[in-house]
RNA sequence: CGGGGUGUGGCUCAGCUUGGCUAGAGCGCCUGGUUUGGGACCAGGAGGUCGCAGGUUCGAAUCCUGUCACCCCGACCA
């Protein structure tokens, strides 16, 4: 046995075709599955769990910072959507009508909301009144909906959960401010709990939010060297304020307009949570999100007592607040283990009559498959260490395959040659003309601009493409 | 929206070119038994208006027309 086996035979492996790897994956672990409306998915157990735990945790973090829930609805009139013309233009190429109520035909049509900007506008034009109504810091968990002609599971789909956090401030400074805090709350979760290293910084124009002035955003890296906008806030400035009549007066009885953002979170993720850590035995989960962190795995569970020894090991495991598990089904256990490997299940602890008679347990890491022999009484408290361990390990590993990956040119010709033999970012200096990012587009097949970071480096002094001054440094990439 | 592909038990598909008699296989599922440290085995069993609607025909999963849906690759987008 020199090299590796191929366990799961139902997976197809990453580097063979990366598409249908992650198909595999996704239908496996039983995250999601079809439904008859293309685009729409049905989130089984396992998938819907993980996005409860992202929900939990963003939210938590969220409240910290002084945000309220609200929920607004699912249908927008016409007229509204319109107020503001960048907002409708960007997205009336995939918006859905309704148009009828029953069999009458309604006088206005209403849209199923792509997004949220013109009801929560709406809302505070009616509201909002002096200073002391601000600021409003709102945030609403939902789903939208946009007609997208090309779908994949969790990447692009045309319904997709959510949330939309919107909000209004009295000065330009504070609402700046937000927008920025909302980026390094996504940051810091996403680091930290997903396990997923990010490039971030602003969107050049032509990458921006319908309606923006400014887009922030944290871009991952996926294993096949694609690119995953993985979060957004934006900065509106009064645009939409100005557009809706929202504005209150100051102390000195002055009318002014407010400042508003904008910043979401999508189902998306999950893509991202597949594509940077799974593997050809299938999904691998961050502990911190794991909706399951260990599944107890009886080994010749037929035998006196190795249940009985599994389920006492499985309550000491939830009593010590592990989301825990036990797969005492009659399968075998070849197949126990592919299965709690596709889940992505971050750990199984295997106990058998041999273990049983020893003091111990095996813990096995899903990451690493190492094998960690722990003696019975200690596995409560030592999992915690061992999750820990597998949490940080996969953002050292993710990390350094980002770092890897990230290619500097400073001319065309470095440009079109990295994009075609090399996989993942290309760092390159630009003028800040769009001329620029579609010529780069054009020439590379499919090379975009992902974000000006904020920790510029000063690669050359010229554009790459156009040989004119440099005014930033630019992430490039081909994007999901 | 272009190009390609596919709709047949829960899943993956064969059968269609050249119409025919009771529509098949593997996996999964149910029952019983033997197994159990990396996807075990034996025996028995249940389960299908062949996507939908027309048409041709003595006869259609198979041929024709229409239609709906999904998948993949492009162009556009969280």
């Amino acid at each position: 046995m020199a090299k590796e086996k191929k366990l799961v035979e139902s997976i197809t492996a990453r580097d063979v075709d990366f598409a249908q790897w992650y198909t595999d994956v996704v239908r496996e672990a039983k995250l999601c599955d079809y439904s008859g409306v293309k685009g729409c998915l049905n989130y089984l157990p396992n998938g819907y769990a993980i996005w409860e735990n992202i929900q939990a945790n963003l939210d938590r973090r969220f409240k910290e910072t002084g945000v309220q829930n609200v929920y607004l609805p699912v249908l927008i009139p016409e007229s509204l959507l319109q107020k503001e013309k960048d907002h409708i233009e960007g997205f009336a190429p995939e918006v859905a009508w309704v148009t009828k109520g029953g069999e009458e035909s309604l006088q206005e049509r209403f849209c199923i909301r792509p997004t949220s900007e013109t009801l929560f506008c709406d809302v505070w034009s009616k509201t909002v009144q002096s200073y002391r109504d601000l600021p409003k810091v709102w945030n609403q968990w939902c789903s939208v909906l946009r007609w997208e002609k090309t779908t994949r599971p969790f990447l692009r789909s045309r319904e997709f959960l959510w949330q939309e956090g919107h909000t209004i401030h009295a000065t330009y400074e504070e609402a700046e401010e937000r927008t920025l805090m909302m980026r390094d709350v996504y940051k810091s979760f996403v680091e930290n709990d997903l396990a997923i290293p990010l490039v971030t910084g602003k969107k050049t124009p032509s990458e921006k939010f319908a309606g923006a002035q400014d887009t922030y955003t944290i871009e991952a890296l996926m294993h096949d060297g694609k690119a995953l906008q993985s979060g957004t806030s934006h900065f509106f400035g009064n645009a939409f304020a100005d557009a809706y009549g929202i504005s209150y007066s100051d102390k000195e009885n002055k009318l002014h307009s407010v400042y508003e953002t904008s910043w979401g979170l999508s189902t998306r993720i999950i893509g991202a949570i597949i594509m940077v850590h799974g593997d050809d035995s299938g999904l691998v989960l961050p502990p911190h999100i794991a909706p399951v962190q260990t599944r107890v795995v009886p080994i010749a569970q037929h035998k006196e007592g190795v249940l009985d020894k599994a389920n006492e090991l499985l309550a000491a495991l939830k009593t010590a607040g592990y989301r825990a598990e036990i797969d005492d089904s009659e399968k075998s256990p070849g197949w126990k283990f592919s299965e709690q490997e596709m889940l992505g299940i971050p750990t199984r602890i295997e106990i058998g009559p041999k273990d049983i008679e020893n003091g111990q347990v095996v813990v096995v890491r899903r990451d690493t498959r190492e094998k960690i022999v722990v003696a019975i009484d200690e596995v409560a408290a030592k999992l915690s260490e061992i999750l820990e361990a597998i949490q940080k390990d996969m953002y050292t590993k993710a990390k350094a395959f980002l770092d890897s990956h990230i290619h500097t040119v400073t001319d065309m010709a470095g440009m079109v040659e990295t994009a075609q033999n090399e996989i993942g970012f290309i760092k390159a200096m630009w003028c800040g003309d769009e001329a620029c990012e579609e010529a780069i587009k054009e020439q590379t097949g499919g090379v975009t601009s992902r974000c000006i970071p904020e920790e510029q480096e000063h690669l050359s002094d010229v554009c790459v493409c156009c040989g004119k001054p440099a005014r930033y440094m630019v992430y490039w990439g081909k994007a999901y």
